[in-house]
Formats: structure tokens, sequence, C-alpha cells
DNA sequence: CATGGGCAAGCA
DNA sequence: TGCTTGCCC
């Protein structure tokens, strides 16, 4: 029978033990042996907090200590988790994730970074446009290398002969059913991308192949490791006959509990028996509404375009007898944590073009035998070390005076672009560096200035013109934009600025040297500002002249030749009336989306091979995806019609047909957001050093 | 004496 | 804003 779960196609990559699997590529004498990474290794040999699936065989188990994993396995291997500044530092791990990362979103612009191992897909598109392109031909049973499908194999055993009898069986009907002919396209698609990160990062993965993050995510998990798990519509039913509640995620908690405890339910079938007020009445109206349907294989949660988190934060446990009752103590640790989320800050900021505003200080308490949490959020102003230490320790010592304290924490959020702007004059007003400059340099840079003031003029009037309809102070704001090509191997020819961490506007007082960071060309000689030439980025002349109306004539000395070559060449093909041309259409944009609250004017220089650089205008933004993009989504519960609804074809939402224009201008938006991040990113990365690790083959 | 460190999101 | 829950390794 055809059960119908939506037609977006949900992928999860989840990496393999994925801990482990980071030591290993560092020291590849640990292949093919069992191996657990522990933290700290004093106490008991540390906690268990990744085990490898030869340690496994012997069952060892994450919330083991390595005393315990040592009985179990002799030999085992206990890798420990880096230390720094007195506790466990996890950046390996992050950064090895971000690597993952970068294959996936080469690939796939709807990228969801889950957690530091696992991200979720959204290929609908891929897949129907390949399947658009190219009629299915159930010759991809050969493709489908390390694929299972639920429904036509034993779940969690991995055995090749059922799993390829159980895969042909399953194809065999392709021709009929339009549904597994989009599972099988996507299967191949994800076999690819996992090949690619093996190949890219040595790192092997999982994956879940299914029609929404709920059940890609438990369809990732039947057939580990190193293997990829399809989940039809068909077999959700037979699945969730045996499929305990608690296996679902975000039933593996106290709600699980709940569910288990107050209905008797089992395993997730169980669940069908009770209509969706039965379930709103025993559990709130949001928590029985996802119940019903979850029970029924149906998540409508989007795949939300990101791949930064969302805060930064560090923290440490004080269990037992390592209670801080010292002042001194509470200064030192603090010290310690604001010193790591500094450094990961600066780090963010060259990476991310963002900047942390809010700053939360967690703590846990004891009063009377009890253990008390308790928080408190700043606006961040500073980057500096010693300004978070100080604000975290009074906004301790206000509240615990003399009590022991069992946990701090120290985290960073409510990010902001930190581009264009104000932000940029500070790096540069108060630098010393124009002495810098060699005379032949500065003649360059005030020929530059001369030969392009008048046009800059220009383009501040029109950008000012454009901006003023949609005056707004919100310090939010929306990404809305022209699309600069649809055509995915067209040629873009763009100059973007780039500024090290010796920028930071946190740290520029004591800034007087400034680093080169040049991208992408490597032996470029050395500058002062960095900058990138890409063949599909795009010009942002404003993040030079943030202000156009108050150039520091220092800024502009300050550009370094290539830079001004490459602005030279801009400027000359760029043209007013191409640019009034755009801001016509930018502004009739604009008028449509209410949502759109600040907005800063761009310049794309656009080339293609042989053809003259064309320009369009960007308005670009400072927003939080998730809340700007849901507020397009139904509310479910509301009684709107069907007809009122049109689907969007970038996210699979249905869309209230009257705001379906403005939600179209957010992916627009955020796709020329995600590749400016991307682009940014991976350059910067690019020129981070790699020497210490070792790209040797994982087992 | 004790998985620990780290994220996101929901709720009032 | 502060607190809780849930999940990752």
């Amino acid at each position: 029978m055809a059960v119908d779960l939506g037609n977006r196609i949900v992928v999860l990559i989840d990496m393999d033990c994925f801990f482990c699997q980071v030591e290993t590529r560092l020291k590849p004498e640990y292949a093919g042996k069992p191996l657990a990474v522990v933290q700290y290794n004093l106490w008991r040999t540390g906690g268990i907090i990744a085990v490898n699936y030869e340690a496994r065989e012997f069952g060892v188990t994450r919330h083991m200590r390595g005393e315990e994993a040592r009985e179990k396995c002799p030999h085992i291997i206990l890798a420990v988790v880096p230390g720094s500044r007195g506790k466990a530092d996890t950046s390996r791990y992050r950064s090895a994730g971000r690597e993952v990362i970068d294959v996936l979103k080469k690939h796939c612009t709807m990228v969801e970074r889950a957690s530091v191992d696992e991200a979720y897909l959204d290929i609908t598109q891929i897949v129907d446009d390949q399947l658009a392109k190219k009629e299915f031909d159930p010759a991809v049973v050969e493709e489908l290398k390390t694929t299972y499908v639920i429904g036509h194999s034993e779940c969690n055993v991995n055995n090749e002969e059922q799993r390829r009898k159980g895969l042909e069986e399953w194809i065999a009907e392709a021709a009929e059913d339009i549904q597994i002919q989009r599972l099988a396209i996507a299967g191949r698609f994800v076999e690819f991308l996992r090949q690619e990160i093996k190949e890219t990062t040595t790192f092997n993965c999982s994956a879940g192949i299914s029609f929404n993050k709920i059940l890609a995510k438990l369809a990732c998990g039947l057939h580990k490791p190193q293997k990829q798990t399809i989940l039809p519509a068909s077999s959700v039913s037979k699945l969730f006959g045996s499929l305990p509640v608690k296996k679902v995620r975000n039933l593996g908690g106290k709600l699980g509990d709940m569910v288990i405890d107050a209905l008797g339910c089992h395993v997730m079938s169980d669940l069908l028996q009770y209509s969706l007020q039965d379930l709103q009445s025993r559990f709130d109206r949001k928590t029985g509404h996802w119940l019903y349907h979850i029970a029924r294989g149906i998540d409508n949660e989007p795949v939300t375009p990101r791949l930064v988190s969302k805060s930064i934060g560090a923290c440490k446990r004080f269990p037992g007898k390592q209670t801080i009752v010292k002042v001194e103590t509470l200064r030192h640790w603090l010290g310690e944590l604001s010193s790591e989320i500094s450094e990961r800050l600066e780090q963010d900021f060259e990476e991310n073009e963002r900047k942390a505003t809010s700053l939360t200080v967690s703590f846990h308490y004891i009063q009377n035998k009890k253990v008390i949490s308790q928080s408190r959020a700043f606006a961040l102003t500073t980057y500096k070390q010693e300004k978070i230490a100080e604000m975290s320790i009074n906004a301790v010592l206000k509240v615990t005076q003399d009590l022991p304290i069992s946990f701090l924490g120290v985290s960073a959020g409510k990010f902001i672009k930190s581009r264009g702007s104000e932000n940029l004059k500070k790096f540069f007003k108060p630098s010393s560096s124009l002495n810098n400059l060699q005379g032949s340099e500065k003649e360059d840079v005030n020929n530059f200035i001369d030969e392009h003031v008048e046009l800059i003029k220009k383009l501040k009037t029109q950008i000012t013109n454009s901006n003023s309809s949609n005056e707004n102070n919100s310090e939010t704001s929306k990404n809305v934009s022209i699309p600069i090509e649809q055509s995915s191997n067209s040629q873009f020819c763009s100059t973007s600025l780039k500024i090290n961490d010796k920028f930071s506007p946190y740290k520029y007082e004591s800034a007087t040297v400034f680093n080169e960071t040049v991208m992408e060309k490597k032996n470029e000689p050395k500058s002062n500002i960095s900058f990138f030439v890409s063949n599909n980025a795009m010009l942002k002349l404003q993040e030079i002249f943030p202000d156009l109306d108050d150039i520091d004539l220092d800024v502009l000395h300050m550009l370094p030749m290539q830079l001004q070559d490459e602005a030279k060449k801009f400027l000359k093909v760029k043209g007013i009336k191409n640019l009034s041309e755009d801001i016509n259409i930018l502004k009739q944009k604009l008028s449509n989306s209410k949502a759109c609250e600040k907005q800063e004017v761009k310049l794309v220089a656009k080339s293609g091979r042989g053809r003259p650089p064309k320009c369009k205008l960007v308005v670009s933004n400072y927003s939080n995806p998730q809340t700007d993009i849901q507020h397009f989504f139904i509310k479910t519960g509301t009684n709107n019609k069907a007809e009122n609804f049109k689907k969007c074809l970038q996210c699979h939402q249905l869309i209230l047909t009257n705001k379906f224009e403005e939600h179209n201008d957010y992916h627009v938006a955020q796709n020329v957001q995600l590749e400016m991040n991307s682009l940014l990113a991976s350059d910067e990365r690019r020129k981070r050093k790699l020497s210490d690790e070792t790209f040797d083959q994982f087992s």
C-alpha cells in the first residue's frame, strides 16, 4: 500500500566512532586495534567517550572507566583527549568535523551541522533533478555497494549476502514505484558523498536515507559502521512494530520514559491506538501533536542550512573533593575558561566573519547539600580574556559568596555579522602601519583613490537611496538578494577582503604589525590586508569602504597592490547605468519583503569566460535563519486551506502563497551567504597548519 | 568523589 | 533571561 511521508529526501551522515577515527588518523599504528578515547586518565584511567568497533567486540562501551575497559580488553589502547589549560580540549575533533562538513557543502547546499560529527542533508532537489535529466536505470543497484534497505534485510546485522539480496528484491519493484527510484538515486548520491568524505579525510561514516530527519537518523543507526541504510515509507510500519520508543530521537530521555510509563507504549506502533486528542491531553499540545505524527513516521522539521555553531563555550566540572572553595581557585579556573573561549572566539571571527554579542556564565554551587544551577548573561563587547574573566568572576561571586562551586561554564553566542559598517573602521583608524608602507605603494593607493573617488560617491548615493526605503533600527535583518547566476558552471570574478586576527576589533589597540594572509595564490608577496580572488565569489566593495562618506585615508593607504588591481579592473567594467537598473530591481524586492529590516548593498562582479564582467547587486543581511524562515511556514493547527499554499522547491515546505516570494528571497539570500561563508572558511582553513596531522589510511 | 565537555532548543 | 531537556562523542 502507498504510504505518503511527503516528498523530501533527507539524509543523515554520521561518522563512525568519530573521536577514535580522529585519533587513528593521527596515529596510524592504532588502525585495526581495539581503541577507546578517554577524558583525563588519572582517576580510574579516565572516562570513555568513544569506542571503536574492534573494542566493542570485547564489550567495551561508553560510560565505562578506562580501568573497566582494560579488564574487558587488556590490550585496548586508551587515547586521551588533549588537555589544555587544565581541562579536556576537544578542538581537535571540532576541526576534524569541519573537514567533513567542507566536503558535504561542496556537493549540497542544504547541509545542517547537527553535532560535531553529524549532518542532515536535504537532497530532494538533487535527486529530482537527476531523475528528470535521465530516466531511471535499475543498474544503479551496482553502485549501491554499501546500501541496505529496511524491510528487505534484517536490522542491526551487517551481512553482505542479505544486503545484496534485499537490495535487488527492492530495486526489482522500481519500475512501477517512483519512490523507489528516488530513494535509489538518493542512495547512489550518498554512496558518492561518503566516498568523497573517505578520500579527502580518511574518515568512514554511515548514513540514513529517508523522508525526514527522524527517519534518516533512525535508519543511519541500523547498519553501522561503514554502511548506509534506506528507509522506504512502506517499511516504516513494520519497523515501528518492534522499535523501542526510546530509540527515536527526542524520546531517549524523560519524555520517552513518560510515554512508556504513562501510556504503556514500549514500541512505536503502540502509540497508534491513541488519537491526536488523547495524546494532546496527556502531554502538552505540541508534544502530543509531535507524538501522534512521529508514530506514523511523519516529521516536518526542515533541514535548516547551517554550517557553524550558534554558540561557543567552555566548561568544567569540579566534582567531589575538587569543589572550588577559595576565591583564588575560582579566579584561576574562570581565567582558564575565559582564555579558551577568547581564543576560540578570535578564531571563529577569522573563519566566519562574525562576532558574539552575548556572554553567559553558568555555575553550579552547593547549598544545604543541594546542587543549585544558575547562569547569568551579559552583553559581550570585547574578546579580551581579562575582561571576560573579570565579568564572569564578578557574576559568580555575587551569588555564591563562600559557597562551594562544582561547575563552571562560559559560553558566547548571539552572533552578528562583523563585515561592513563600523567594525572595519575600528580596525583601521588607530593603525600606525601606514608608516610601514613604502613610498611607491602609497603612491599607488593614492592614485587609486583619486581615480575612483567620484565613482565611489555615486555608488554611495545609490546605496543610500536604496536603503532609505527600508529604514529600521532592528539589529537583525534579513538576507535578500538578486540571483547572480543559476548555472553552476558559469564563471564569477571577484575579490573579497579578509581580515586576519591581528585586525580583530578586540585586538586592534595592540596591533601594529599586520600579518599577511594570502589565500588561493600561495606565492603572492606579503601584504597588509589579505584577500582572495575566486572564480565564483563576489566583489564586496563596501567591505573595503564601509562608510563611503567617511573614508579614512589611512584605510585606503593600507590596501594591498593586488586588491587595488582587482578593484581597478572591477571599477572599469562597472557602469552606473547598469547599477541603477539593478537597484530598481532590488528596491522592488525589498518592498515585497517586510521581514527585511536592515540592508547592506554589496557589489557583485560577475564575469563569464571571454566576455566582460557584469555587475549585480546583492543585499546582504544579518539574520537568524531559523527565526526568519520559520515565519513563513505553516502553523500547524490553523485552519489554512491547501490552495493557500505553494510548495517551496528548495526546502520543500508548504508556504503561504502570499508569503512565497518573501520566502524565496530568503533562500536566495541564504545561498549567497552560505557561498560566501564557505569560500572564506575554506580558504582560511587551507592556510592553517595541518603539519601534525597524518593522512594515512584508516583501517 | 565522579563520564565530562559541548552543543541546540523549548519553556515561562 | 534563566533553567531544563536531549543529544553527540
